[in-house]
DNA sequence: CAGAGGCATGTATAGTCATACAATGGTGAC
DNA sequence: GTCACCATTGTATGACTATACATGCCTCTG
């Protein structure tokens, strides 16, 4: 069957969002031509726009998807519970959100529900630098043995989740160059 | 301050996007040269990226926002939740016993059972400020970015709470009795 | 010190998207 | 019919974004 009504082809568009990872109008576009829908990307962008499509993060690429849609892919896709396996590097792919430092502190932020999972994988990773983990439900808190062991941790924990390095946190404050309680920008080594 | 590390910088992204809306590089580009820093498009589409920003619909147009932050809660809207803020008053109201600093730390007490329902709200409000939190039986403890955020969110929440300025806790404050303000404006809204 | 290697950034460009304008195809009023 | 009107789409194009490659700055090592 295929939809040549404007509806027809919008709820086409609905369904395939759901189902697969788009990067791109011109992507859509083939996908839909497959289908035997023949339009312009002009006419997609305009679709999108009607359809309310926003630009997810999936790995580094941005993808549409679509707030509110029956499988929400953009829960979905953060949450990445499908194919949560059992190693961290794959979890943090999926459920590492964010990761922050505060001073003794990493802060891990996942999607709703999954910290205790990603905790869990994060504690049996065995770090010595890791003196345990506290999780609630989208948040995991990591104490490590101090700051420096902070910032390599979430360099690494960032790293695995494929989204680079870690950013400090800096006060909003204008005061001048003290806001650096937490930061530091050597990596040296000491004992 | 014109902070030129590369952390630094995206920091700043952070806080503009948890502030305003950003429909370009290009814009954001402007905004940064006006707080004195100059870079160039490529980099802020690397940063962008590392930031996990993603783009979603104000209006028709697309906007960057970054999970997981305070701009989340443009996240939210446009995802069609809401209700932020009245919420999270009325869940102080009944639900706040009381709250202390500690450093980066924010500790509230609710009555039994409810401080996961009280985190959630907290959460929900979108604070740039709150790295995260995490609920117990009767404890919540918000992670913010610095002690100066954690004194101006304890203030906030006793306000929402309707304890105003009453002190279930003393924590030393050298600010003086105008300690009051919260620098942030939570009001941004855009059509 | 020299040289190697890595990282952050700029440059140039290809890839992607939104939109003004025009063309097309209904629909109803007369 | 035919005219006016409106909605939908395509065309053409400028705006926006990502990325391969080059450059310069560190840091490390000898």
């Amino acid at each position: 069957m295929i939809p040549q009504t404007r509806a027809g082809r919008r709820q086409l568009i609905l369904d395939i969002l759901g189902r697969q990872s788009v990067r791109s109008q011109g992507e859509l576009l083939e996908i839909l031509s497959r289908d035997g829908i023949e339009v312009t990307q002009a006419t997609l962008s305009r679709d999108l726009v009607e359809l309310g499509a926003v630009k997810i993060r999936e790995g580094k690429a941005l993808v549409y998807a679509v707030p509110g849609l029956g499988g929400d892919r953009t829960v979905r896709v953060a949450l990445g519970l499908d194919e949560a396996s059992s190693h961290l590097r794959r979890q943090c792919e999926e459920l590492l959100v964010t990761a922050r430092v505060s001073a003794n502190l990493v802060i891990v932020r996942t999607p709703p529900g999954a910290a205790n999972y990603l905790a869990s994988a994060i504690d049996h990773a065995g770090e010595p630098d890791i003196l345990g983990t506290i999780a609630g439900d989208d948040t995991v808190m990591i104490i490590t043995s101090g700051a420096r062991q902070s910032r390599a941790l979430v360099s690494r924990l960032l790293a695995l989740a494929g989204r680079g390095r870690a950013d400090p946190i800096h006060e909003p404050d204008p005061a001048g160059p003290s806001s650096r309680h937490f930061d530091d920008d050597t990596n040296k080594e000491s004992p």
